[in-house]
DNA sequence: GCCGTTTTCGGCCCGACTGTTTTCAGTCG
C-alpha cells in the first residue's frame, strides 16, 4: 500500500506552497487530494490498474499523472523539485503551534533560521524581537509552542477523549444558564484517536460560561478566551475548545464544530450552489436566517439525507446522502452477543459466570467464553484436560442462567504456519474458534497473508481475532494483503473480528469498508477480560459505523441459533 | 490544481481570537 506514502508527500508539497506563498487554491487541491487518498480503503494502484484514479474526488489529470509517476519510479519530480527550494527543517517550524506559514517564511528571510534548534537559538539570543510584526508575546508564544512540541502529546484513544470531554460536559452542563450541551470535532465523529476536544453549549449568558470553563479545575492554561469561544489546555495537556450558541444556531453550530473540514467544505459549497449561505450560526438566503436549529433541518434545506456524525469524512457520503442512498449504520442495541471474552480460566479477572450474568444484563443473549490456548502460557492458555473441566461447567452454567447461553469457545494460537494449537478432534468440540496471532510479527507481508488465508481455509477456525496485530502507541499493524485476506474470509465463510479493545480497534474503520465492498462479513468483539470491559463494545461499534457497516454485516447481531448456523463451515 | 443542473473558464467555506502594524494579517478549526 503506498497510499499513505503518497499522501505523506502531498502534505510536504502542501508545506512547502504555503511557505513560498504558491496559489492558495492549488495548495488546497493537494491537501484535499491528501486527505482523500489516506482515507481510502483500497490500495491506490488498484485505481491505477482501472485507470480510475481521476474517480477519486479532487483527483483531477495532473495528480493522477503525478500517482503514477510515484508508483512506477519511486520518486516525484515535481516534488524533489520543491524540495531543493527551501531547507527541509524549515518544514518543521510548521509543527510549531501559532506558527504558520507567514511566521516560518519571515524567519527564514530575516534571520536566516533553517529548522527548530535555529529558531531555539534565536529567541535565546534574543534576535526575534524588532522583526516586523514579532514582539514580546509573540516571542512568548512561540517559545510556549516548541516547548509544547517537544513535550510531544500524541493524539489519545477515543476512550481516554470520551472521559476528559465527559468531565467538563458534567461541570458545564450543571449550569443553571446551560441548556443543551454536546461534544463535538473528531469525538463526535468517532474517531479511533483524538487530538483536541470540542465542546459546544446552547445558552443565553456565554459570558458566564466562558468564565466557568476557563476557570474549570482541570484548566492548566488559558490559550484564547472571546466572548463565544475559548480554548484552554488541560493539566494534562490535552486542548479543549468550548463554543457557545443561540437555541436557534445549535444545529449549525454543531455541524460545523464536528465537521470534517473537507466535509464542511464540500456542504458549504453545496449551499452556495442553491443561493444559500452556511456558517455556524444558520444556513441564510441573502442575510435572512432559514433554519439552524438542528442538524435535521439543515440537511433537509439542501435536500440530502442526515449523514451520522461517524460518515463525515468527504468520502463519498455526501454524494450518497444527495440521493437518499445512505446505509442505515448498525447500532450498540444491534448486538445480541459478545464472542471473544475471557474468565479466569486463562488471564481474565471474572468467573465465566459473572462474565455471563454482566453480559446478560447488558442485554445480551450469549456470550463465547473464549480463554486462551495452551501454547500461550503467559496468559494461562488451557491444556485439554482443563478444557474438559471448563466445558462440564459451562453445561452447568448453562442450566442454571435462563434465557441466555454461554458458548464454549477458545482464542487458539495461530503459530508461525498458520496452524492452530489444538488437534482437529479438541477443536471440533468448540461452539466457537477464535484463531489470533501472537507471536511472529515480523515476518513478510507474503508470508503473515498467507498465514491467515490458511487459517481461513482450517474448517475449525470461526473467526480470527485483531486480524492486524496493531496496538495504538506501541506497535503498528503487521503488513498483510488485506483484500486477500478479506476475499479467503469470504470465500471460507470466516468472519474477522473487529476488536473493540480501546488500543487495537482492529480491524479499523478502512478495513471495514473495504470489507463491505469486498462481501466480506465482520463480527465485533471486545476482547473483555472484566465485566466491565464489555463496555467497550460501543467503541466496536464505532469502528463499524466509521467502515459504513450495517447490522446485517456484523454476524453477532444474529440470534444464537441463527449465528451457530452462519459460522459452520 | 480541481471542477461543472448557472460554467471547460473563473470561480474556489467561513468566522473567532490574538497581537500588533491603529484597521488587519496570521493562525486556527
Amino acid at each position: 500500500m503506498k497510499n499513505l506514502k503518497i499522501s505523506e508527500i502531498f502534505r510536504e508539497i502542501v508545506k512547502i506552497l504555503e511557505i513560498k506563498g504558491g496559489n492558495p487554491f492549488r495548495i488546497r487541491a493537494y491537501e484535499r487530494a491528501a486527505e482523500n487518498i489516506a482515507g481510502l480503503s483500497e490500495d491506490i494502484e488498484n485505481f491505477i490498474r482501472g485507470d480510475k484514479l481521476t474517480q477519486i474526488p479532487g483527483i483531477g489529470k495532473d495528480l493522477a499523472e503525478r500517482i503514477k509517476e510515484f508508483v512506477e519510479t519511486g520518486r516525484i519530480k515535481v516534488y524533489e523539485d520543491l524540495k531543493k527550494t527551501i531547507p527541509a527543517g524549515l518544514l518543521d517550524l510548521l509543527n510549531i503551534p501559532s506558527v504558520g506559514p507567514k511566521t516560518a517564511k519571515l524567519l527564514y528571510e530575516k534571520l536566516k533560521i533553517k529548522n527548530i534548534a535555529g529558531l531555539e537559538g534565536a529567541i535565546k539570543k534574543n534576535k526575534l524581537k524588532g522583526i516586523f510584526g514579532i514582539k514580546k508575546k509573540t516571542v512568548e508564544n512561540i517559545s510556549k509552542g516548541i516547548e509544547l512540541l517537544k513535550r510531544g502529546r500524541e493524539r489519545m484513544t477515543l476512550a481516554q477523549a470520551i472521559q476528559v470531554a465527559d468531565e467538563f460536559i458534567k461541570a458545564l452542563g450543571a449550569l443553571a444558564g446551560v441548556k443543551k450541551i454536546s461534544y463535538a470535532g473528531s469525538l463526535r465523529r468517532q474517531k479511533e484517536t483524538v487530538r483536541d476536544i470540542d465542546i459546544l453549549a446552547i445558552s443565553d449568558r456565554p459570558h458566564k460560561i466562558m468564565n466557568i470553563f476557563t476557570k474549570h479545575p482541570d484548566v492548566g492554561e488559558v490559550l484564547a478566551r472571546g466572548e463565544t469561544k475559548s480554548s484552554v489546555r488541560t493539566k494534562d495537556d490535552i486542548q479543549v475548545d468550548c463554543r457557545v450558541v443561540e437555541r436557534k444556531s445549535f444545529g449549525a453550530a454543531l455541524l460545523y464544530f464536528t465537521g470534517s473540514k473537507n466535509f464542511n467544505i464540500k456542504i458549504r459549497q453545496i449551499a452556495i450552489r442553491k443561493g444559500l449561505k452556511i456558517n455556524e450560526y444558520g444556513v441564510f438566503r441573502k442575510n435572512r436566517f432559514i433554519t439552524g436549529q438542528t442538524e435535521e433541518d439543515i440537511f433537509k434545506t439542501l435536500r440530502m439525507s442526515y449523514i451520522e456524525p461517524e460518515l463525515r469524512e468527504d468520502a463519498g457520503e455526501i454524494e450518497l446522502a444527495q440521493k437518499f442512498q445512505l446505509p442505515e449504520l448498525i447500532k450498540v442495541q444491534d448486538l445480541k452477543g459478545d464472542l471473544h471474552v475471557h474468565s479466569r480460566w486463562s488471564d481474565g479477572g471474572n468467573t465465566i459466570e459473572e462474565m455471563a450474568r454482566a453480559a446478560k444484563l447488558r442485554g445480551y443473549s450469549y456470550i463465547a467464553i473464549t480463554d486462551h490456548s495452551q501454547s500461550l502460557k503467559v496468559a494461562g492458555g488451557l491444556s485439554v484436560a482443563d478444557l474438559k473441566k471448563k466445558r462440564r461447567q459451562i453445561g452447568q452454567l448453562n442450566k442454571k442462567i435462563k434465557g441466555f447461553r454461554i458458548l464454549y469457545g477458545t482464542e487458539a494460537d495461530i503459530d508461525s504456519d498458520g496452524r492452530l494449537d489444538y488437534k482437529d478432534e479438541t477443536l471440533r468440540e468448540f461452539d466457537v474458534v477464535v484463531a489470533a496471532i501472537h507471536s511472529g510479527f515480523k515476518q513478510s507481508k507474503s508470508q503473515l497473508t498467507k498465514r491467515l488465508i490458511r487459517v481461513c481455509r482450517n474448517k475449525y477456525a470461526h473467526i480470527i481475532a485483531h486480524p492486524t496485530g496493531r496496538l495504538w502507541g506501541s506497535r503498528d499493524a503487521y503488513d498483510i494483503d488485506t483484500d486477500e485476506v478479506l476475499k479467503a474470509a469470504r470465500d471460507t465463510n470466516t468472519f474477522l473480528e473487529i476488536n473493540a479493545f480501546p488500543q487495537r480497534l482492529d480491524l479499523n474503520d478502512l478495513n471495514c469498508r473495504r470489507a463491505k465492498e469486498i462481501g466480506a462479513k465482520l463480527v465485533i468483539g471486545t476482547d473483555a477480560h472484566t465485566t466491565e470491559q464489555l463496555e467497550m463494545m460501543k467503541l466496536g461499534v464505532s469502528v463499524a459505523r466509521r467502515g459504513w457497516l450495517s447490522k446485517n454485516e456484523v454476524i453477532n447481531t444474529l440470534a444464537v441459533e441463527e449465528l451457530l448456523k452462519t459460522i459452520k463451515k
